[in-house]
Formats: structure tokens, sequence, C-alpha cells
DNA sequence: TAAGGAAATAATTTCGAAAACTGCGCCCCC
DNA sequence: GGGGGCGCAGTTTTCGAAATTATTTCCTTA
């Protein structure tokens, strides 16, 4: 999701298996530490090696894969050190990200906020792959709650970097065992930051914020299978 | 500069060619908005097509250069507005960092800090060319200088960010005409923010930075040929 | 038996040509 | 005279094979 631009025309080899690469990682199908073979991924992905070197390349440019230099690529490793090392740095950015937002923030991106929100709570209702196509995954629309939070930061540079972690983020969390969120009441957190954020309670949003952060954190490594 | 991994072994063509794309971008001898085709580009640097994509690929994912699916690459605009986007995200970020740096540096930090702003203020003494294979360029050991500020921050991916935001705002001072530098006390400036940081006064040092920061700015901005 | 080294094996990286796509000019038709 | 589609030239994208590099295996030797 971060990556700086294209969009146009029809997708080329390279960019579908970059996004399936991506969604396979980031669902956990592919896990940390798993070498990436070519051969291997040709035949998951049935493309040709060129279009698959270069999503690997791309990936590596935003830390999901690592490369070593005539070893070709693996994925990014995940540790309890990078997850808490992980969510330090959102919560930072994110607090400038949410400060400057609700300092600058309009009529349009209230709305904006309002959207996202009513979206995202309505998914949770019809529960599972009905309006998948015409909404967008669950996942798809929580990003989307997310951002819409940040995105009248004005700053597209501080915007993307956020959008990485989310992803980082989102990697981690699938790769914890998910039944612990069971009785974890995320639509009533995500409420209470869109009303913060809407009384323009800059403090009380940004303490919300990063306790979600926390919280999602402490779950992950509790229940999580990292080293 | 930013990357996520790789060293090993003999540097592969691709890497080869990253860097010499990103120096001739960072230097201004492609031009913002350039067009990239990959024939003016394998003759340029004596590589083949495969090495080229890879290269671009990456650069791609951390906005040097844009890509459109099926239309190529080019170098990315470099606009006024951009710009200042570009210091204000910096000052954020690097605020950020800062003030964590110097609340956890220990005395191997303080002492690396000293010695990139030596080895900074002594590379400006012998003028040029004579020691740039041993010491590296005035700034290589710019950004070292700079990095070493934050190096204390213990968090990788906000360094990473950061080396990054480093290499886009040097380009923007290689596109502006180099004179009006001429009467710019930088090593000062770069003195009063080393002996801030190590008197561990986070207030004011952030203030010099982000001065240091919006001052070379404005130069850009008056000298330079920004659309 | 263990250590060292050379061939064999397996992987990645690179090349050169074929295929697919875009943009543009031209022609035809209305 | 103007609008819309066809085809050509130029570029990008992709493929499959060749070259390079890493890794394993097995043989030799101390």
């Amino acid at each position: 999701m971060p990556s700086a631009s294209a969009t146009n025309g029809r997708e080329t080899l390279a960019s579908i298996a970059y996004q399936r690469l991506l969604d396979d990682i980031v669902g956990g199908r592919l896990q940390p530490g798993t070498k990436l073979r070519l051969q291997f991924l040709t035949e998951r992905y049935e493309v040709g090696s060129s279009p698959l070197r270069e999503a690997l390349n791309r990936l590596s440019a935003n830390g999901m894969v690592q490369r070593e230099e005539n070893r070709g690529f693996r994925v990014s490793p995940a540790s309890a050190d990078e997850l808490s090392e992980l969510i330090r740095t959102r919560c930072w950015l994110e607090e400038t990200a949410l400060r400057e937002s609700i300092r600058l923030g309009d009529a349009a991106w209230e709305e904006g906020v309002l959207v996202a929100y009513h979206r995202l709570s309505k998914r949770n209702r019809y529960s599972d792959e009905q309006f998948v196509r015409f909404d967008g995954t669950w996942e798809d629309l929580h990003r989307a709650y997310h951002l819409s939070l940040l995105s009248a930061c004005n700053s597209s540079i501080l915007l993307g970097f956020c959008a990485q972690l989310h992803e980082q983020a989102l990697r981690y969390r699938n790769l914890s065992s998910m039944q612990d969120y069971r009785d974890r009441h995320e639509l009533d957190e995500h409420r209470t930051i869109r009303d913060a954020v809407l009384d323009r309670d800059a403090d009380a949003a940004v303490e919300l914020l990063r306790s979600h952060y926390r919280v999602t954190g402490e779950i992950v490594l509790a229940s999580g299978n990292l080293s």
C-alpha cells in the first residue's frame, strides 16, 4: 500500500506479483524468514522470473523482504524486539500526523472520518464474504479508517510512512493466533477515537490511539509465536 | 541510502546501477521529470536492462523515481510545494528522533557525535579531492554527522525514514545554484547543534536543528529553479 | 577419523530476443 | 471539414536460456 506511484492502464505482471506477494506475506501465508526461491515463486504465482524479481525488489525497499546479494530473497524475520520497535515508531509518527490533522482538518476531512468509521462499523455486522467485492475486506476498511484520521496532516510523505507501518503491524497481527481478539471490543475503541478526533481534543485522541496500538501489541506479543 | 538490507560478497550489477542512478538523480545530473528510457540508460551505464529495471523498481519504492504502468519510469518531479512538505516532515521526524536520542544516548553515542563532527569539520579544511577515498566525500561525512545525532533513538525504522528524507533534501540542495551557500556558516551551525546535543539540552537542540533545515530550505527556494 | 579441497549440484543474476502495449499519424467515412 | 478507427514506430514488459555465484558432496590425505 505504500509505494510511491503508479496507477494506470492495465496492470503489469510485476504489479500483480507484488500485490499477491504482499498479501501472502502480510496474511502470514509466507512465514517470516522463509527463503523465497524463484522457482518456487514462479510455480506458485504462474509468472516468469523477471516480474517476480521486480516485485521482490519493490518489497525489499519497504522492508517486507530482505535481499542478500547473490543469495536471493527471504521474508523479513519477525521478532518481539522488532515488534516493539515498530509499535514505538508508529506511535510517534501517528501522534505527529494526528495532531496536525486535528489542527488543520476541514469539514471535508471530518466527513471523511465519519464515513470511514461508518463503513467499518457496518462491515462488522454482515459477518463475512457477502459484501467484500463492493466494500472491500474488513482490513481494507480498517486501514482506510485509520488513514482517514491522519489524512489532513498535509504531508503525503508522512502518510506514506504511516501506511507502511500499518502494513507491517498488520503482518504481526496476522502472525498471532487470532482467537485472542474475540473479547476485544475494537469497535468501541475506534468509536471513542473518532469522537475525540471530531471534538478536536488532540491530547485525548492521541492517548486513545497510542493505547489502541499498545494493547494490540500486547496481545500479539502474548499470544504470538515470535522469537 | 535507505534500503532494507544487503551487504555481502561481490556487488551485483543491479546494486551498482542503483547506486549510480541514485548518485545521478541526487547530484542533479538527471533533472526532475526526465524520462528514463531503458535504451538511454543501458548506454549510459553499460548494463543490461534487467539490472536496470531492478534498480528503477527499488528507486520507485522510495520516491526517487516515479513509475507508470506500461509507460516506464521518470525522475520524480521537484516543486516548491514538495520541498516545503519535505522540510516540514523532516522537522517532525528528526525532532522525535533527536529528543529520543538525547534522552537515551550513552557515552558511546556522545563519542560518535563528537567524532562525526570532527571528521566533518576537518574535511572542510582540506579543500577537495585529496582525501575522498579515505574519508568519503563531504556529503558522506555530512550525512554521517546528521545521522549520528539521531542514532541513539532506538528505532532503526525511524532512522531509515530520516535517511530517506536526508537524501531527498540533498537532491533539492543540489538542484539549486550552489553559489548561494558561500556566505552560509554551516560549520558554525553544526557546532552549535553538537554542543546543545552534548549538553543534553533537547529544546535548544531541536530548535537549532529545525532552523538549520528551514534556512537551507529558504535558500534553495530563493535561488532555486523549481516550478 | 577428521580436515581440506575439488568437482558436482543448485541457486541467483544477467542477457538478448520475442511479445505486448502506448502514442501518434493517417486515412476513410460521415 | 471534422470525428473515429486502423496500423505503424517506438518503448516497455516478459520470457527462456546462458553465465555467474553459492552450496553441497565426495574424495584425498595427513
